[in-house]
DNA sequence: TATACATATGAACAATAATTCATATGAAAA
DNA sequence: TTTTCATATGAATTATTGTTCATATGTATA
């Protein structure tokens, strides 16, 4: 209960040294800027989508559309947000260019996504 | 080249194989949803740096709004979000209300997240 | 070189979401 | 019961973002 007491939330009590612990402690703001990037990029169905279908194969473009019914448009602009993230890699062979995942960490990410939602 | 071949991007040639054994192991459409709402929730730069103080603390709403030098009510959007998706739970003393995390995949989803962006 | 095809991209539009402000709810103390 | 404090929430506003449409870029082929 003493700790209680410092973690009052009237502001004249606050205890000034529990807040800079916390955030001693914290990632600079860039850091958790990037971070909150970085799910951004797994926080939409169709990019969540598009990862999943490159679990299976690297496909190009085109393919990736089709497989999602989806625009070619629509698809390279996410691929392109995909890219940006380091989350895939391309390689142009002639007019196509074919996607894949660039590591593993995108699979990790995503299974313990899932743990979380299988509860 | 073979493969190649009917993975070609023109509509009349297109491999419905390919695409069909990539849908085939698709999860369904809910849990793709599912998912990408959940890392929507990780998101927000806002609500990673809630998820981080409480990596530290349990700690009352108002604690939580001046570590991070936001409003009371900003934090408590964003609290009613984390617990509706799982990652934070709460619990009531007298006229507080202490949140903490809900489980340890916050902080193995968030660690990767880390492990990606330091490369 | 001219054409065709695959992909990329800028601008516009539509949809979604974070914060603020005002106020409601809920609990303890006077 | 009335007041006070901590938290929650609805509505409005602002900001962000995904998709579409039109078009540009880049590569191969005729």
């Amino acid at each position: 209960m003493a700790i209680r007491d410092v973690e009052c939330c009237d502001v004249f009590q606050v205890h000034d040294e529990l807040v800079q612990k916390v955030n001693s402690r914290m990632p600079d703001e860039d850091e958790l800027y990037d971070l909150a990037e970085l799910f951004k990029v797994f926080g939409d169905s169709t990019r969540i989508r598009i990862l999943y279908v490159l679990f299976e194969e690297e496909l190009c473009v085109c393919d990736i559309a089709q497989t999602l019914s989806m625009t070619q448009s629509a698809i390279s602009h996410q691929l392109r947000i995909l890219k940006q993230s380091g989350l895939v890699k391309n390689r142009r062979e002639g007019k196509q260019v074919f996607y894949s995942l660039a590591d593993d960490h995108v699979r990790t990410i995503i299974a313990q996504g899932r743990e979380h939602i299988e509860e």
